[in-house]
DNA sequence: CTGAAAGCGCTTACAG
DNA sequence: CTGAAAGCGCTTACAG
């Protein structure tokens, strides 16, 4: 019952380092408990996971020298010895965008009810960076990476990803399908709504019926645009002069619109595959006196909140966030019993002033 | 010369685990390189840390079989042993908020950039899980933590902060000025802004500006109150019935004009504490046929480029997220060596049509 | 310049 | 039900 051994004072156990906090004061750890309750630091390990039979006599000991010294189980400690942290990574396009950081806020508050802490990592458009983070994911012994990410993936990634689960790490993609590589993936239908929008447009009797976001490139985008062109084609009524393939901001948004009208091009609506555009391009369109939605309709994509307070109310295709966070929790779960799925979320029109 | 010690094989050493991926594929470690290679895992270790003195026939044979076998320092044994992990966490209030998102992307790229990890933890208004997880931060052996939070920050939350620095952990506090308690900050100049953008409304003949925004409990908001309050005493003008405090989003920016002239309160001015209150107040005062900027003007508070695209364009009171980075950066070499300090980053009137 | 050995702080068969 | 001991994968005095 003696404790098991005696540790020897260490140099930064000295109760007060005069010479500033160049070492710093030490943290109690499992073998002070254990000296401290008189029982072995397996039984205190015991204890504080849970794990195995304790009697009540020592559950008692433990707990009590554990608050007594206002001590932390290791994390580092235990992840080398478990063989994995407790972390998972979420890999984003633009944390800028509400879009992802919506779905952020989501997937830190499930992740954080289930234990685990999330790694932000901020992709941008750069693939090296990507690759050289992937490459960290096994040596960092993450428990998951979970990918947001509009720009397509190369074969690159796609593989790096892929061989993730043989070494016990969960995947799951958001935005893009990545199932039949047996990544579990969550998107939203880009391409139903899109084809559901530009018939309401036609429906309303718009003739030239402009698209305004990425044609390529982003795999998002990519959705969106054929949609589009499908609905249009149909219609016998697709024009790619008035595609044009630009960044989700508001500038580029503005700036189409005025370069349009500086061409001379005519056009009775624009399908834009963002607010930001959305509202850039009314702001081009107010400018030059034409009126929304009398001479020209607009439909953005995305934030359902944004754009109820712009004047005249942005119409829009309903982007869900929370319910992809939601979605990723349950994907997360089942990805762990190793089930690769698909969950698709319906966008929607919402309507309203513009078009 | 021959390797210093034999490695015996592991049951996971079997080349194909035939029976599902319950437990993961083997990476290689520092032993096999060094088994590989012929030396001692001091020298791999040496070899890959650029640390020591190692001959260049070591280093060549090192490298080698790194290369050979795709090895990758496991960080958490790197962890165990150094005492500290390679990451910092970002505390943030609201990750949804445009400016919070904006500074979490600089952040985590200068993060980055000197080889560290982003943990990112929302939040919210909740002061028990701050609590909880400003606990685990030691356990965690996290290099730093930065604090970007409006809210007003508990004496229990400043008291864990405070100690951090015992541990070895760099604490920045960002938007609240915690440099009294030796916590390096950065904040931006909230209430000399305010007043200069209330002394613009005074000087153009304004006699009745409302205030929309937090007056308390935010931190960040109690500042920019404080600051109109004081502009309008001084030329007394100050009528506490034309503040409102409201939370940060569209919506509560519209209720607040709506239910203004439901009471029959009159107002020929209006300064809200962020640009979605200014733009749902635009959104009242538009439904209701009033002229901005001839009847009422509007300033916001914060991004620079969403006002732009809004008509009548929103003149603000410029956020510069994208300079709080980089301050961030500066401050967290600085308290590397222990000096806490005050960065003010100047925020100014950016003039535009709504006032 | 190089290696053997100790040790970071846990968890978990294993033995009792 | 409990403890002694091994070991996760590194780094770093220490000795040569």
């Amino acid at each position: 019952m003696s404790p098991p051994v005696r540790r020897l004072a260490q140099p930064h156990d000295a109760p007060d380092d005069k010479k500033g906090a160049t070492h710093p004061t030490s943290v109690p750890t499992m073998l002070d408990v254990a000296l401290a309750a008189g029982v072995s630091t397996a039984t205190v390990s015991r204890v504080l996971n849970g794990s195995g039979v304790v009697s009540d006599a020592m559950r008692d000991r433990g707990m009590a020298a554990t608050n007594e010294l206002g001590f932390q189980l290791n994390s580092i400690a235990q992840g080398l010895r478990k063989g994995h942290s407790n972390t998972v990574a979420l890999l984003v396009g633009d944390i800028e965008q509400t879009h992802f950081s919506a779905m952020t806020k989501q997937v830190q508050g499930y992740l954080e009810s289930i234990g685990l802490d999330l790694l932000l990592f901020n992709v941008g458009h750069s693939s090296a960076r990507l690759e050289h983070f992937l490459r960290r994911v096994v040596s960092m012994r993450l428990r998951g990476v979970i990918v947001a990410l509009s720009d397509k993936l190369s074969d690159t990634v796609i593989d790096m990803l892929v061989k993730l689960p043989e070494h016990g790490v969960v995947v799951v993609a958001i935005g893009q399908n990545l199932s039949e590589h047996k990544i579990a993936s969550v998107v939203q239908s880009e391409r139903e709504a899109t084809i559901a929008s530009i018939r309401y447009l036609i429906e309303h009797g718009r003739k030239r019926i402009a698209y305004l976001g990425k044609s390529k490139g982003s795999a998002v985008g990519t959705e969106r645009y054929e949609g589009y062109k499908e609905a249009l084609s149909a219609a016998g009524m697709y024009d790619p002069a008035l595609v044009w393939d630009v960044s989700y901001r508001y500038s580029a948004g503005r700036e189409a619109i005025e370069r349009a009208y500086q061409k001379g091009l005519a056009l009775d609506a624009v399908q834009t595959g963002s607010d930001e555009r959305a509202v850039g391009a009314m702001a081009a369109l107010h400018d030059s006196n034409v009126h929304i939605p009398d001479d020209v309709a607009i439909i953005g994509f995305g934030d359902i909140e944004r754009g109820a307070y712009v004047r005249p109310a942005l119409t829009t295709v309903s982007n869900h966030p929370a319910d992809v966070g939601v979605h990723v929790s349950q994907l997360f779960n089942s990805t762990l019993s190793a089930k690769a799925s698909l969950l698709v979320i319906q966008r929607s029109l919402v309507r309203r002033e513009s078009a």
